[in-house]
RNA sequence: GGGUGCGUGGCUCAGUUGGUUAGAGCGCACGGUUCACAUCCGUGAGGUCACAGGUUCGAGUCCUGUCGCGCCCA
């Protein structure tokens, strides 16, 4: 083994356990699979610490299930991205100068096949660095020949139950995208504006009323004035007219609860085409709706005098003409709530316009009873709130996209009948009159509607596959909680709808990623390529990332990563890396000896710190265990951390020294034995949270099987209690006295004089003699270890480590007052101790409610407080002679 | 406005059925060249667990309210 732990080693073990095949599940017919749809990343995005916690999450609880000999299967692949990619690729163009159009339909989907093609290249080689051990060879993407089947067959089972309508709604509108977006695509955002007050006036200019908008431009599209109907103020007005300023168009004053009296005058502009509340309003009084804008967020024909103009000049142009004509009442400061393009962040309009609907409510109905009554379970269990509340409100889904990129609505309209024809194959004829004069939908379909299909679409879906038949439903389905509506919902609704069955069993959903300031990572941080993960695994690892990641959080919580933790975790790494070099370093001549069985089983006969350490690895893998059956990641991962580091180095490999230095072939083979099977049991454990590492190592230390990736996950065994009690005393013990030095600065290499004394545990001390020497720097030969002792040692400190008195003759070192001052606060310690444990109980109401163990556990303080205070007292007298 | 999460040492975070004297990493102080490791070892300082009530024998943990920060939905 290198003398330093190196990231090198992490890439060829990629490679090596790809081409060993271990990614890939062996199928067993006899047993439940357990299967992870991987959420897929834009096929042209780039990685993005998102990924790194979903990889992180995902490839643990996959590597974990592999190695319990479970069938397990990781599917891996991309999505098309519609607005994202096309988006880049015409921005590609415009370097050309060039527009989709100039390129026509056909040839810009086919640069964007290009461009998708060499970063798919790209998203895939990174994701293989984030070390995930899914199944390459099932990987698929969302626009390949199999999904798109899937869509279409969804899209038509839906079409023809009459779940798909198409028709002329108020739909968010991005001018930017120039398309549809749904409800969830657009992002609010509190804006400081203005409210521009603005006066119009009746037909005879007898009378004005004054309203107040956010909005002056949409006045061109005004078809009504509204006000509630129980205002006084208004009551002589309802029913007459008044004149849009500038258009003069007519328009009436009408009356609707849907109105504040309170919001600006109370009265208010009332815009069908442009507002969801006015749209409403305009519905119930059969307002006309009157459209003023083009694709692009230009006014169109209908603004009149207005129409060229981008919507903010037009506004400022309104704004100033109003003012002209002298009906600018007034303008306020005014901060409201602004929707943006979730993708390009333009502001977005609401706009009428002809779109594809999904009707949710049938849909979300047994998405609901699927979760209630336990086929799915979210994790955390508070999602389950957020879940309900969103699908109990549903809304339908705008589909429709004015994209060239994506799945192509499959509706024909007939030129001659004009009925649409929707089916599985293409049509050459109007399923309807025959003929052939029929032309496809231009628009494509939203992403997520072929996102939503995907753990059932990835498998084969429509057709039965064996791979459907068998890892259908998976098992778990993770991704962040940012995407519940938009991803988890739908693969729900559409999964069951379209299998009958819930696609997975289990929600996990992880948090967010944030710097260490707590903001949202984005490219626009100028400290965001501290934030790359490519970055973050070149300069610690891929294994320091991973653990960082997965032990810095609780699920479903936001994290801010802290580079100090990664930096940490590297060390951690590191850290295995030098015990197993000591370990293997220590082994002699035939290393597989020391091949470690299934379980070791501590026994009365063996060495304390071997029964100790043994226990203790038992005790942990049971934890480990239960917290991956809990999803405790973290919790799981730091337990090890602890183990590892705390006990197995700290101590275990330091009172293992002198038993392989200085003594026979049959304690060292022993400690070597016990060295080896911790070790490797611990480096399996740890797998699921540093693959890379964990391997290299493995495969240096003496062990059956082919890659630690297929080794068999350890399972709880044997627990000693008395070796773990022994131990806690004896490393208190060594504590103490190292306390003791540093307090009175003995020179750090100097082995000093000790006196031990216990009745009850000096033939613990005196089998550990050799540990307490080495590990507390005690001169052998002034070792003194004995039940009692005649004489106390004068001189001396006096520590009390529960029933033992331990005396370190520090001669000259020794301060007679200091010492009395530490035995004194000492004895007051205890004294509260045991007040307090005595308080206790002799509260009747602890010892009636309390669990026995709690009880016990008290008693026992009294017990240790007690005698330890006694002896401390012993000694106070014996110096205060 | 409704919902939800967070507020624990200087910083980043654990603490999941309420039960010792609340833990870790980083940082800090002091001391260390013993043949696994300075990506290290030893010792230590540092917290009225946001605040106020309540439930309970017992509250960081449960309930109510307040304040601050964030997110989601309208």
């Amino acid at each position: 083994m290198a003398k330093t732990y190196s990231l090198e080693i992490e890439a060829p073990l990629y490679a090596w356990w790809e081409a060993q095949g271990y990614f890939k599940p062996r199928i067993d017919p006899a047993v439940k699979p357990f299967v992870i749809s991987m959420p897929p990343p834009n096929v042209t995005g780039i990685l993005h610490l998102g990924h790194a916690l979903t990889s992180a999450v995902e490839d643990a609880l996959i590597r974990q299930h592999r190695m319990t000999g479970q069938p397990t299967l990781w599917v891996p692949g991309s999505d098309h991205a519609g607005i994202a990619t096309q988006a880049v690729v015409e921005r590609e163009l415009a370097k050309e100068g060039l527009t989709r159009h100039d390129l026509g339909r056909e040839k810009f989907v086919e640069r964007v096949w290009e461009w998708k093609k060499v970063h798919h290249d790209r998203i895939t080689e990174q994701q293989r660095r984030l070390g995930i051990s899914c199944d390459w060879e099932r990987e698929r993407f969302t626009m390949d020949e199999g999904l798109s089947r899937a869509v279409r067959e969804a899209f038509v089972r839906l079409y023809d139950k009459g779940l798909i309508y198409r028709g002329a709604y108020l739909v968010n509108w991005c001018p930017r995208c120039s398309t549809a977006i749904s409800d969830l695509e657009v992002e609010y955002e509190d804006e400081a504006s203005q409210l521009w007050y603005v006066r119009y006036w009746t037909v005879d200019r007898s009378a004005s009323i004054t309203v107040a908008t956010t909005r002056p431009e949409t006045i061109l599209g005004d078809t009504a004035i509204a006000v509630h109907p129980d205002d006084a103020r208004y009551q002589a007005l309802v029913g007459r007219e008044v004149l849009l300023p500038v258009l003069g168009r007519a328009i009436p004053i009408i009356a609707d609860t849907a109105v504040d009296p309170a919001f600006g005058t109370g009265a208010v502009k009332v815009t069908p085409g442009h507002d969801p509340t006015d749209y409403e309003i305009g519905k119930r009084h059969n307002l006309p709706v009157i459209n003023i804008l083009t694709d692009f967020g230009v006014m169109n024909e209908a603004a009149g005098p207005y129409a060229g103009l981008e919507r903010f000049e037009c506004r400022r142009r309104i704004v100033a003409d109003i003012q002209g004509q002298g009906d600018l009442v007034k303008i306020e400061d005014y901060i409201h709530s602004v929707g943006h393009c979730q993708r390009c962040h333009t502001i977005v309009e609401p706009r009428i316009s002809t779109q594809w609907f999904v009707r949710m409510q049938p849909l979300a109905e047994p998405a609901i009873a699927a979760v209630r009554d336990g086929r799915i379970k979210i994790v955390p269990e508070r999602f389950t709130k957020t879940y309900f509340d969103w699908l109990e409100n549903i809304r339908d889904w705008c589909i429709s996209r004015q994209l060239w990129w994506g799945h192509r609505i499959p509706v024909w309209y007939c030129d001659d009948c004009g009925q649409q024809t929707c089916q599985r194959t293409d049509p050459t004829q109007c399923a309807h009159c025959g003929s052939s004069r029929i032309h496809q939908d231009e628009d494509v379909l939203d992403t997520w509607f072929s996102s939503g299909l995907w753990p059932f679409s990835t498998l084969g879906w429509p057709e039965q596959t064996p791979d459907l038949a068998y890892f259908y439903p998976t098992s778990v389905l993770e991704t962040g909680y940012d995407l519940i509506f938009f991803w988890v919902v739908r693969m729900i609704t559409l999964g069951i709808e379209m299998t009958g069955q819930a696609p997975f069993n289990t929600v996990y959903l992880h948090g967010l990623i944030r710097n260490e300031d707590g903001q949202k990572i984005s490219k626009s941080l100028p400290d965001a390529w501290k934030y790359d993960p490519l970055y973050i695994i070149d300069e610690y690892g891929q294994d320091a990332l991973r653990y960082a990641i997965l032990t810095g959080s609780t699920p479903g919580n936001d994290m801010k990563l802290a580079l100090s933790r990664v930096e940490s975790s590297r060390n951690f790494a590191n850290k295995i890396w030098q015990a197993a070099r000591f370990v293997l370093g220590n082994l002699g001549d035939e290393p597989a000896r020391f091949t470690p069985p299934a379980h070791l089983i501590p026994q009365p006969g063996m060495n304390l710190a071997d029964r100790w350490i043994i226990s203790r690895y038992h005790r942990l893998a049971g934890e480990v265990e239960r917290l991956f059956a809990a999803y405790q990641l973290g919790e799981a991962g730091r337990q090890a951390y602890e183990m590892l580091w705390g006990e197995f180095c700290d101590w275990y490999i330091e009172m293992c020294k002198p038993r392989l230095h200085a003594h026979g072939a049959v304690e060292a083979d022993s400690a070597r034995q016990v060295l080896v099977y911790v070790l490797e049991g611990m480096l399996r454990l740890l797998h699921p949270f540093m693959p890379f590492v964990t391997e290299a190592i493995w495969q240096y230390l003496p062990h059956q099987g082919e890659s630690i990736m297929i080794a068999p996950w350890p399972t709880a065994g044997v627990l000693d209690d008395a070796a773990e009690r022994s131990m806690s005393t004896l490393m208190d013990l060594v504590r103490a006295i190292r306390n003791a030095r540093a307090e009175y600065e003995v020179e750090p290499g100097k082995r000093i004089a000790a006196a031990l004394v216990s009745s009850s545990e000096s033939t613990m001390l005196e089998e550990q003699h050799e540990v307490i020497t080495a590990l507390a720097h005690i001169d052998a030969s002034k070792l003194v270890i004995a039940p009692a002792l005649a004489a106390r040692p004068e001189k001396a400190l006096a520590l009390i480590v529960g029933e033992i008195e331990c005396y370190l003759p520090l001669a000259d070192l020794v301060d007679f007052e200091r010492e009395l001052a530490r035995i004194r606060s000492e004895i007051a310690r205890q004294e509260a101790e045991l007040a307090r444990a005595n308080a206790l109980l002799a509260n009747e109401g602890f010892t009636a409610h309390a669990p026995a163990a709690v009880i016990a556990k008290e008693r026992d303080k009294v017990e240790a407080a007690g005698s330890k205070l006694a002896k401390l007292q012993e000694r106070l007298a014996a110096l205060n002679l």
